[in-house]
DNA sequence: GATGAATGAGCATTCATTCAT
DNA sequence: AATGAATGAATGCTCATTCAT
């Protein structure tokens, strides 16, 4: 009946719908570029609604953040059904990785915003270290697997391995996000680096 | 007369220490938290002195973007008396983001932070892809000399390899100038993936 | 069912409840500082509640006023069964004044704020002026019955008098409320200004 | 030559200017109806402009009541050079207290708002608690003498005579300042007020 | 009678930038 | 070369108020 009302929403979900807004603003121009009106505009309410739902900037931000580590561990906590080698599994991570990097772009933006705002933010930089430490444990897991599998070399020196191989998937996300590259491009850094990691842990592929 | 009369700086010097207070302040708080303010107060001269020797904000991000491909390429084109092989060539390339990561650590930060900002600014963008087809254009020239002298495997696809190496590069430099990590640490990551990599290139190493 | 379950009051009760709140927070804040949300919020009920109460925010003050003015009249207006002389009826008024800055602080200080408002706000204004005028009746026939009785001086000039004793009474309680003075230091001070008082009207006391 | 360019003035009579504006506004609006924007537009200048000189709205007030101390002392200390009796000083505290009413009447109301303040803010309250005992020390005197000239009687309780004194002195601004009385009306309040001061405390006056 | 969601107008404050000196 | 004073354009945030339910 009314032109100019907007369509009341149930707090949830305008929360979601203005948190994705502000993800999506955050990946375009990153968290400091992040402006309330701007989000506001782009979903259609006030200013002053967006205070409502999220009553600081911070705010909002913390629950993009809540949002992309939700999207990161749904992806990651998949059911796997059928047991599979410690090869296997190494593969998988590349594959996630690769899918990952295909359907939320955005996330990897937002994740490498993260962690250099981890920098000044002890805040951040706190959440970024817990996540770190628990993709360390999972890396860990697989490798000695592998070992306990005698599928992997017997004298890889887990520690190292592990910094290695998460500054390496790093590396494809960043280059790979940064870059603007084709996705042919982006398959293949992941394919070599892949190949490299299986070759260097695998005994018998050498 | 005046105790406390500013020095009057000659015009190049001046705009270096501002350059230099600019990037340090940058690295600690991000492009979007340089304020012109902090940077003229920090030097110790007044905010219309900083207007005066770079008119924008964004001049003295450019000269700070200038200095720090200077420094870049000061630890890359350093002179190499004698020729050497290949995959000394290749490990040197480690070395170097080793020593470069130890010594220039702000510079990793600016320089991760330009890459983001070229997400956005099309001028930071053009920068980042000259920079990186010219680094990319080293790295294929040692692969291709490893070939022709017959030390790394025959079978190298050139291009994939190369994106391999950058990703990783990227990657030790990304996962140790964001994770405050130790020193220990860093190299052991950077030792792993030298020595995965000359695995998978050179001839007789598996 | 629900346990929260917020009382459904009947109107009067919740108005009586809302004005109280909001009375105790204009002492605690000020007119300009007394906040909706607040007042809502220490009374247990939403914002639009208050709203429903009380359209605006001036109609909540006015009912606060309202209530002052009743809470004023209570303490004045008490039955007096037998009658009095005039130095009885001056005493009667300084300790009348006594009890209620005792009993009533913060009646002083909403009527302290309702005088500078009154300075800005003509509706304010116009009921003050009502208020003093009422005073000033009030006061002028204690002190003709005084004269007449042949209790006080012959020669009090009425209007002066009275004009001096409501800057008096005044003094009193802008000195007391606002100088967060102990009981026995502003007894003391009635007591001075009541002797004092006394000794002027009243015939040989000189 | 500019049509829009303001006159450049200097620090010192630009904030003379701010200050003497804002000063008038609280009068006029009180301290919470302050407004900064508003201050700006009647001095003819830009918002910033006023944050350039008082970075924050607390600053300014703060600059206010400053002066207004300022401006009470100024009155207050004038010099005396014939040596008077308490009697004459006494009668010059209700002379000051007129001419001051008189001159400065945006003061009062400063100073009634600052009382008001004083109950809220620590800071305030500890400025005006000051001036209250510098005044008291005063009276103090003032009564002391006149007990020693033996001009005032011997009687006299120090303390509670000063406490009354300063609640008549406050009444008597507070009942001139916020009733918008006429010249005639309050000197005549002044002038009851000090005869019965003085008939209570001078000898033989009864 | 009560409320959650929404809003418009307004506010202090920030910041890069300008200009006369 | 250097600066103090000044500014316009934002920006995050507050608050009384509205409205459908």
């Amino acid at each position: 009946m009314r032109l100019k009302r907007k369509a009341r929403l149930a707090a949830t979900e305008r929360r979601q719908q203005l948190v994705s807004v502000a993800m999506r603003q955050i990946a375009e121009r990153g968290f400091e570029g992040l402006r309330f009106q701007e989000v506001a505009k782009e979903a259609g309410v006030n200013n002053a609604t967006l205070c409502y739902h999220f009553p600081t900037k911070e705010a909002l931000i913390q629950a993009v953040v809540g949002q992309s580590m939700e999207e990161l561990k749904k992806t990651r906590h998949r059911p796997k059904g059928i047991p599979t080698t410690a090869r296997e599994e190494l593969r998988e991570e590349f594959q996630d990785l690769r899918k990952l990097l295909r359907m939320q772009p955005n996330l990897f933006i937002v994740l490498i915003e993260l962690s250099i705002r981890g920098l000044r933010d002890p805040v951040i930089s706190k959440m970024d270290a817990n996540r770190e430490s628990f993709w360390r444990e999972h890396l860990s897991g697989i490798i000695r697997r592998g070992m306990e599998q005698h599928l992997f070399h017997a004298g890889i020196r887990v520690e190292p391995a592990v910094g290695a191989l998460m500054a390496q998937f790093k590396g494809i996300g960043y280059h790979a996000t940064l870059g603007k590259r084709k996705w042919r491009e982006v398959d293949e850094t992941i394919a070599e680096i892949a190949s490299q990691v299986e070759h260097w842990f695998v005994c018998g592929t050498g």
